[in-house]
DNA sequence: CTGAAAGCGCTAACAG
DNA sequence: CTGTTAGCGCTTTCAG
């Protein structure tokens, strides 16, 4: 009665053939005639048998698996970043395994368990995460093929964006819109990293206003931690200098939603003597009319299963993939009233 | 070089012990004496050896992974829900597997797929997804221990809330406030389910104001697809009918932040002139201070995890768990003007 | 094109 | 408490 106990043997025997041909057959490699192959396929449809992973894995040394290490996926950018990974591995028959790191605790455990979490799978995706530094590079660390997204990883392939120049376009929108007092809401710097996202978005925030010959104001800076609350409370602060911006970049969507709110309830009209432009194209950017600049996170996590399959079956794809990030001009940026 | 290479019978040799010795030690069976064990242990780690899982998996026919299928991740509940599952699975060394169905073709290859994802695992966790109605009960179809959370399964255990009562409990909140006239988002139903979540809720709102003796009045009842985009449109309908409501129920809180952004855009001040309360207690919630009625989305996924976990080990655990659905008044819900 | 046979690395009786 | 040994179910040379 038990289905699971039926093997390649049984097949192989109802075949009339060799446990061989069976496998040949059943992944389709060469070295079986048509249509002993057919009659294989047939038998193994009729009884329902498929090979069995783990066995197939033992014998062959692959695991037809793709690991993803990330931060917390509650979090939008790594659940769009692991829909689309998703997608394409298991349109490639891949069968994916999760390692989720909430916590520094958790960090701290991946790095720990890292290696025995590779020799689960046939490759890696670090999403939004940093995990080199230990001179090792990537590659080697792992001993599996590895493909950052969000972060530059160093002997691994990455999919990322280029932060300084997106915020700087971002605050340029602004500029050409006509401001000349604008801010920013910046997201938190993260301990282990050299150069971190915030610090680069920082930067080409001061491309924009150092290239427009506008002076760069510490005022205008209000520090947020990602939140939406955090971008309520800086967005205050920011309303409440002696001469308030006119313009606001704030480096999360998230946060942009929080400033927005904080212009409501401060009274200021968005985008009449207000302009907000965000970060990310959060789900819910689009619904609030918020402008922002387009972080395609699905699109960016597709290229990066793409490029581990590439990587794991030898073939070299390109390895430092930058990710365009358009304008997405909406209701809360306007030409300065 | 390849530190892959070394097996049990390395560790076995260097420990001047036999295999079955060091397969016991480094599992933590009975049956080696306390020193040995130590050597043994100390060698391993040594070496930093570990046990390799495809072959522990083929000889005793356990894999130590749990599947976790869902619908999009990019989506707050099954996130959530994600999140709490593989924490306590990481803490009980089980690994994750995950399966996504973003589309219903994708739902349909679950189905057609299950029965050879079912061999990858020990045991099945269903988030938000309905999977029966084959006749067979849930076990059975999928031949390992399954439990559901967000939905009640035939032959599955399960996690879930009283989606009738709790809604009922958010419409009475605004009942109790004095309000009369109040209307409500609806959740879109789902074709695969008989009586789906959106009815239930709906159920919920007629008991609430049937027991306080209010009419039901269709006019106050407007569609939503779950959207923010579809709570601001419906939200606009309920506040142009000739008799608007002064509060309003959303079945989830995505479509509440719409509505808030629909009134606000009417010019209806909340909750001065209109009581707005939610379902989910999404991440937003709090920051925008919508009332809402809490579900506890990951530790629902924590104890869908411990269940699977006790089934799969044999111990048989309770298995139609109904969690609560606190309420949580904040600023969008007050007494009627 | 097809088959035989030697493992892959570990677990689980069974013996001692 | 410890060791022996026969598999788990499949892949993969190597012959034919």
């Amino acid at each position: 009665m038990d289905e699971g106990r039926i093997t390649i043997d049984d097949i192989a025997a109802a075949a009339g053939v060799s446990v061989a041909s069976v496998s040949r057959s059943l992944r389709d490699l060469p070295g079986v005639g048509p249509q002993t192959r057919k009659r294989i396929i047939d038998i193994a449809d009729e009884f329902g048998y498929e090979l069995h992973p783990q066995a197939s894995s033992l014998a062959s040394g692959r695991t037809s698996t793709v690991g993803v290490a990330a931060p917390l996926f509650g979090t939008w950018f790594p659940s769009r970043a692991l829909g689309g990974v998703h997608s394409v591995l298991a349109e490639a028959g891949y069968d994916l395994l999760i390692f989720m790191m909430s916590t520094p605790a958790d960090r701290r455990r991946f790095l720990r368990e890292a290696r025995s979490f590779c020799r689960r799978v046939d490759g890696l995706i670090l999403i939004d995460t940093f995990a080199g530094a230990d001179g090792d590079s990537a590659d080697a660390f792992f001993n599996r093929p590895v493909v950052a997204v969000g972060e530059r990883l160093d002997g691994a392939a990455s999919i990322a964006i280029d932060n300084r120049l997106a915020s700087r376009r971002a605050v340029e929108h602004l500029i050409d819109l006509g401001h000349e007092r604008i801010g920013v809401i910046t997201a938190p710097e993260r301990a282990e990293m050299s150069m971190s996202t915030s610090g680069l978005r920082r930067l080409g925030y001061e491309d924009a206003l150092r290239g427009a010959g506008l002076t760069i104001d510490p005022t205008l800076v209000a520090a947020g931690d990602g939140s939406i609350a955090s971008g309520i409370e800086a967005m205050s602060r920011l309303l409440s200098v002696p001469e308030p911006p006119t313009g606001v970049f704030c480096m999360s969507d998230e946060m942009a939603f929080g400033a927005l709110r904080a212009a409501q309830n401060a009274g200021v009209p968005v985008p009449d003597a207000l302009s907000v432009i965000g970060f990310d194209d959060h789900d819910f950017a689009a619904a609030l009319g918020l402008s922002t600049m387009r972080q395609s996170v699905d699109e960016m996590g597709m290229t990066a299963a793409r490029t581990v399959l590439a990587l794991i079956e030898g073939t070299e794809p390109a390895s430092e993939i930058t990710w365009d990030v358009p304008l997405v001009a909406r209701q809360t940026t306007a030409a300065r009233g």
